[in-house]
This record gives structure tokens, sequence and C-alpha cells, in this order.
DNA sequence: ATAATTCTTGAAAGCGCTTTCAAGTTGGTC
DNA sequence: GACCAACTTGAAAGCGCTTTCAAGAATTAT
């Protein structure tokens, strides 16, 4: 596959478009060129005199003609589509990161087509056939629990980008996110404020970023002396839920604890409610700290402290990747570093609150 | 358009799959029949002999054949793909129905086609125009700023399913919400646990439904007797920095109130930031109510009461219509009524706290 | 047994575009 | 002024599938 020009497809004018019989035949035959050389002009797959450019630009504004993407798909080989597979396409986190994808492919004429795999390693290598049955130009994975080498071997048929993972390989690049020091922060966040029994509730083990994230709090209680107590250490699911079930465990645990770190915002969502149902408050009684730092993070009682894990972001970063590789370029793209966005659900340990 | 059963696309085997290269005539030429034969098979427009009907079978099986959409969109005129037009992909309400219409068009093996207007008339008529272009069976729009006259001139050249509206048309077909009745339960929820000052975080007034909801609004309390107050009716535009401003702006103005309605979820959220600001507490010092039943309202501090908006339903049902549309039957779903989910964030008032 | 129907099946013509191939131009050079 | 290289352009062959058309086979009617 090599680098072309993109068609000009930016450019639309407001003339009256029917789209049903306007083909590019019928442009050939108004500015009285041969298709072949509509055709060249519409990919700029090659030099055409700017007399005839002129006359097939004006015909095609004319005739408000806009090529058929099956036809173009079906002799070109390309479908100007982007197959995307996400866990679910309503998914807060997931969500915004396809909307990056949307506004990164739009301006290069690429469509994305969404599946869903539902956090399922047989969905999601059924979904990979129905986009490589709709034969899309590339696929883009969002974490996903596929296999790596499931993907090379998709990447071995066509350009493939993936995030939440290291890997290389021919015609696949992979964009990951470094949870190790997201974990890291925010757990020397809760520290530096003075918390010495930190709760961790762990993403899905599944998950490589969940298993990082703890490696980051392990590490950050390790740089300040502080002991690892396994069983301030309990198990989530990444959803809100299981944020609200390890704090009813934590707490029927007996263990002491001034404050959780949640490995991501839904969970501390979770964990808040049920902070709050046992009457804890947030953060006078328990500081809270999530990680991704979704929309509503911002908008939730008290706002909460988190790791910015910017989706959208990485949305428009893995588009670009995907878009330099069908181009045949290396990708140049480099992943955002985590920040801290201290809010008000983490606060200084009061000496007394011990 | 003619109804015709839909390829047997749900029967894949696990057979190593090879994408590239296998068409239909190898298919024929394998089975020993015309790929004429082989097409009807796959489209279920002829009657064939059992015989060559299992060759065929058994030669699609083994030889792992997936029909090329592009051939056949471009042969048949059918894509499979139906556009839907959202306003933003990431949005907690509408990603849920997205996913509804996702799950319902997949068995029929339709895939969608999401595009995001970001509720902008123009964008969203481009995004039809982008969605015709590739030929689409048909498209959904979800709400949506587009002129009702706009989309009856679309839906003369194919199906469209639109939600929020209710309009009559041919190949149109709408599924609105009852917001009215939506406006009036929460309303009357609030003024059965006692509340005579309930203020009104409106909705963005360029949408229907935030009219409907403010007219449920004011039924309510003229059915009561009390008294319409303009004053404890606050703009908002749907998102949740407008219901925290909205908050601010009510209180600014010393008005009294006991309970906030607020008319979406987001805003809701936002309004509980801003009274938790002001030192407020939810339900202690005031009552709210939001509306939409968005997934994490179930985990708000404190969890939120709100109307049930069953986006999820709405998709599904869109999308059946859609299909029963293509299929050239009157669409027979019928919308689901709002729901009152009462929840902490509302309780009776305290007659010493009036 | 033959004629009249009804079915099943294959050949072939596209659907609208891309792309090779070769012909026709233009310009430059010796 | 003849000859070759470099360009521009058109004709034509597909891409993989659907669908009409008509021929041949099977069935029924006479």
């Amino acid at each position: 596959m090599k680098s072309k020009n993109l068609p000009p497809n930016g450019a639309k004018t407001a003339a009256a478009r029917n789209y049903a019989p306007v083909t590019l035949d019928m442009v050939a035959a108004a500015a009285g060129v041969s298709p072949s050389t509509v055709s060249r002009i519409l990919n700029g797959t090659a030099v055409v005199s700017a007399l005839k450019k002129q006359a097939v630009d004006d015909a095609i504004a004319q005739l408000g003609f806009v090529p058929n993407p099956m036809a173009r798909g079906l002799a070109g080989g390309r479908t100007l589509s982007i197959g995307v597979v996400t866990q679910a396409i309503d998914s807060p986190f997931y969500g915004v990161a396809l909307s990056g994808i949307e506004d990164a492919l739009d301006p290069a004429g690429y469509s994305p087509l969404f599946v869903s795999g539902h956090w399922d390693a047989v969905a999601e290598a059924r979904c990979i056939e129905v986009l490589r049955s709709r034969r899309v130009d590339g696929i883009i994975v969002l974490t996903g629990r596929l296999s790596d080498q499931a993907l090379k071997t998709c990447a071995r048929a066509l350009p493939v980008v993936v995030t939440g993972r290291s890997l290389k390989a021919p015609g696949l690049f992979a964009l990951n996110f470094d949870n190790y020091t997201g974990g890291l922060l925010a757990t020397q966040h809760l520290i530096q404020l003075g918390h010495r029994r930190i709760a961790f509730i762990t993403g899905d083990p599944a998950h490589p970023d969940a298993n990082d994230r703890l490696r980051g709090y392990r590490s950050a209680l390790e740089e300040a002396g502080i002991a690892f107590e396994p069983a301030l250490v309990v198990p989530g699911q990444y959803h809100e839920v299981s944020g609200l079930q390890a704090v009813d465990r934590l707490l029927a645990s007996g263990q002491k604890f001034t404050a959780i770190f949640a490995a991501n915002d839904q969970m501390a969502f979770g964990a808040a409610l049920g902070l709050h149902r046992h009457s804890l408050r947030v953060p006078e009684d328990v500081s809270l700290v999530g990680f991704d730092d979704l929309p509503t993070a911002l908008f939730a009682v008290p706002p909460l402290s988190t790791i910015r894990h910017p989706a959208y972001e990485l949305g428009r970063l893995a588009a670009t990747a995907m878009l330099q590789l069908i181009a045949g370029e290396k990708p140049t793209v480099t992943v955002p570093l985590p920040q801290l966005i201290a809010r008000q659900s983490s606060r200084r340990l009061e000496p007394t609150a011990a």
C-alpha cells in the first residue's frame, strides 16, 4: 500500500445534491474528458493539465458529484474506513476516546466503524472478523482482551494500532499509557498529604494496566518506607459496583485506613457512595483518589482527585498513528504523561484523625 | 425496496479465514455451480435444489468465504449499513442509546455508522451528506437540531427514523418519548414530599424535549394549586456546568426553595456540586431530582432521584423500526413510558425546614 | 405420447470506479 | 529537420457481486 494524496473530499459545494444518479462517467462527459482523467484528478494520482482539471472541477461542482465509496472500494481496494474495536461504546472512558478518533479521522476523509467487544476475547475476535469482512483499511483496538499474538497476526494483513499495550510487530503500532507512573503519582500524592494507611481498589486483573497501577501504588509505598499491607488491597473490576463492594469489604475487614486509591474513577465513584452509606465523609474521614479523570470527576461531590488519563487525546493519537501507518510512514506520535489532578476528595490527614 | 431474506451472516465457522482472495466465483467453482446460483443461495432470492445448496454451503464453509460488502453494495444497491447521527458519541445519554442501536442492528447483519453532529444543524446536515455519500441503507437521527423539513426531504430518498420528535412523513418514523409526563412525574414527586417552592433548571430551549419537561413541571404545580414562580425557573443547557451555574444564580437571587428539579441528570449533578459548594446538603437542605436516569445517577452521592428515560431501549427501538422500514413494513414499536425512580436525593420536607 | 407450463440454472451484462497499457503530444536535442 | 525522451490522455480490463434473460430440465395437462 503506497502513500497517496487523499481525494479533496473536504471541498463541498452547496449545489443542490442529488446522489442517486450522478457518476464519474457523467462528470467525464460533462467535462469532455475520459473517466480515467476524472479519476486521476479525484485521487491526485497523476498530473493533469490545468485546463482539464479546471473543467473537471467545474463539472464536479456543477453536478454535485460525490464518488461512490463502494465502487471506489471495489476497484481501488481502499474503503476510507477504519475499524475501531472498543469494549463498550457507552463507556465513559472509551466514549471520549472514540470522539478523539472520530475527530482525527474526519479531516482525512476516513470514517470510523465502531464495534463493541464487551470485554470478551471471543467477541473481539468476531468484531475483527466483521471489520475485515467490511474491508476496513485498518483497525484500531482500544485495549481489549485479545492476545498479543492475535493482534500480530491481524497486523500482517492490515495496519493495526492498539492502545494499552507495548508490543512491536510489523504493521502494528502500540500506544501505551504509563499506568505505572500514574499509580505512583496518585499514591505519592496521598503519602505527601500524610496518609500512611492507603487502601487500593484494584482494576480488573485481566487488564495489564490494572496491574501496572498496582505496581505504581506499591512502589510509592516502598519509596516512602511504608510497609505494603495486602489486606488493604481489595479487588475491583473497574466498574462502579465493584468500588462500592470493595469499600464494604474493606470496612468489614476492620482494617484501618485514612485514604483510598481506586484504580479508576468509576470505582472511585462507587467507593464514594460506599463510604457515604457508612456515614464516612470524603475527604474529612477518608481521602479518595481515582484514575482517568473522567469528565464527570469534576462534578462529583466532592470533585474527585485523580490521575489525568487523556482519553480524547489518546483517541486522536491512535487515529493519527493509523493514518501514518496507512500512508506507509512510521508513526511518530508520543503519548502524554500521566498527571495528578488534585481536587477536593483528598486532603491532608489531620493528626488527630489518625 | 422489497423485503428479502438476509444472508446467513450469523453462521461463521472457525475455519482458518483468509479474507483476501476468496470470492464468490471460487465458491462457485468449488461447488461446481455458477456464480449466479451461489448468489441466489446467499441472498435467498430464488429456489435452488437442495443438492446444490448443500454443495454451496459446504464450499462456503470450507473456503471460509465472506461476501465482500463493497461488491454487494455496488451490484445490489444495499450496503447493510445504517447511518446514525448522534450529537456526541461520548455523551452519557446518547452513548447508551448507540449501544442499543448496535445491539439491535447486529443480529440482522447491519452495521451502524456513527457520526457526531455536535448539536449543530449545519454539522448535522453535513453528517447526513457523509452518510448518504457512503450509501447507507437508512439513517437514524437521535434528536438533533435539523429542521423537520430537512428530515422529511431526506426521508424521500431513504428510510429515516428520528427520536425526540413527533412528525409523520412517508419513509419517516418518529419515536418520541413523553417528556411532558416525565416532567410532570418528577414535579409531582416533589410536591408529594411536601415541597412547594420547587426550582426548575431548564434544558436547552432549542430542544423540544426541554420545553416539554418544563410544561410538565408547570402542569404539576398548577394541578397542586401552587403558583408558578418565574424566578424559580433558571436556564440551563443540559450539561453539568450549566447546572452548577444555575444553582449559583438561584442562590444569588435570594429566592427560597426547598427542592430543585433539573431537566436532566447531568445538570442535576452540576447542581449537586453547586449546592455542596454552598454547604447545602442534599437531601437534608434541598431535595434534588434529575431526568434521564443515567447509569451514573445510581452512584451519585447521594444517589439521584430521577425520571427513567430508557436510552438503551430507545436505541433498540429506533434500530428495530429502521429494520422494519427497510423491510417495507410499518414500524410497530412503542416507546416505554417515563417512570419515576425515587432514590436518596429527594426526601420529605421537614416542617421545620420550610 | 406430445404439447404446454413451470422450475431450475447458467451466461452475460452491468454497478461506478481504478489502473495498466499504449497511443498521441509536446518539447528538446544534435 | 529528424529523433528521442518525457508527458498527458484515453481505451479497456477488471474489482466481486447481483440480476435479467433465456435455455434446458422437469412436470403437468391433453
